[in-house]
DNA sequence: CCGGATGTTCACCT
DNA sequence: GAGGTGAACATCCG
């Protein structure tokens, strides 16, 4: 996916919405609704609100509406005038956003192109003629009415050093594993922490337990910092080693033959010579 | 044809 | 409880 960069900018495509209401909901996808959403919930819950917010937490993109006066005759309406609710949603690895026919990213790694109408999972159309539509051709993101946000970590964008040392605290795993544990630190995915302990010069396989107070620091604005320059260059493939993240790749660094092992389920690729 | 790709969740092990 | 693994989702690409 979509990790924790481009989500940020559907968050802020998806703050063209705010001040619009919803006119109607198109879930063509039941698999693509989770938890307890169903199509009658999205239904109350969303027609004849208006959004006000777009947040962000991790690769968790929030809409925040708030349901305004029905019909004259009170049709079925679940939800009081001036409830608030929130709509999350999630990219999985090939989730795009739309918003009025634009899609700021266009090609994403691994996916199609927006032209492709047969990979819509979820849209909102709204009463100025506008719409939102989400399109996942593997089905690996989702939509949910008030997801749990209690269970994400702080945002890896603002990390702080204190809030790396609780994530990393008292664990024996890999200190990578623990980057994309979303419960730890939120939003960190695999192009990020591959590219970040590469910039950091740490070996992503060591344990938690052996970090130094003075390296868990250096790892938390080393995270920030990578976050910032991934974003301003576009994308969480843009770092220098993504290029070199294949069997014989070379450290772009110092030349050297990258190691390749599966850390936290994930293909991990690191320089056996510079990080340490 | 096979393997693997920016992700998450869950069941089932040790 | 912690941690690891594999499955599931489904498509594209080399």
């Amino acid at each position: 996916m979509p990790e924790l960069i481009e989500v940020e900018i559907y968050r802020r495509q998806a703050e063209g919405l705010v001040g619009r209401t919803v006119s109607a909901v198109s879930a063509p996808d039941e698999w693509f609704l989770k938890g307890a959403t169903t199509p009658a919930a999205l239904l109350s819950t969303l027609v004849g609100s208006l959004v006000t917010r777009a947040d962000r937490i991790g690769k968790l993109l929030l809409l925040e509406v708030i349901s305004g006066h029905r019909g004259a005759n009170g049709e079925s309406a679940a939800t009081e005038a001036g409830e608030r609710s929130t709509l999350g949603l999630r990219f999985g690895m090939t989730g795009r956003l739309v918003v009025d026919g634009k899609a700021e990213i266009d090609e994403l790694l691994y996916s199609t192109s927006t032209a492709d109408h047969r990979f819509v999972r979820f849209g909102l159309s709204f009463d100025d003629g506008g719409e939102m539509s989400m399109i996942d051709p593997r089905r690996l993101g989702g939509v949910e009415i008030a997801p749990d946000i209690s269970r994400l970590g702080p945002d890896a964008a603002t990390l702080s050093a204190r809030q790396l040392c609780d994530a990393i605290s008292r664990s024996t795993i890999p200190v990578k594993a623990r980057l994309l544990d979303q419960s730890r630190v939120a939003g960190v995915g695999n192009l990020i922490a591959d590219e970040t302990f590469w910039r950091a010069g740490v070996d992503p396989t060591r344990s938690c337990a052996s970090f130094e107070p003075v390296e868990v620091t250096a790892l938390a604005a080393r995270i920030r910092s990578t976050i910032k320059l991934l974003t301003k260059r576009g994308g969480s493939h843009t770092g220098d080693l993504q290029d070199h993240r294949h069997r014989d790749g070379r450290c772009p660094r110092d030349g050297s033959p990258l190691k390749r092992d599966e850390i936290g389920g994930r293909t991990t690729y690191w320089c056996p010579v510079h990080q340490l």
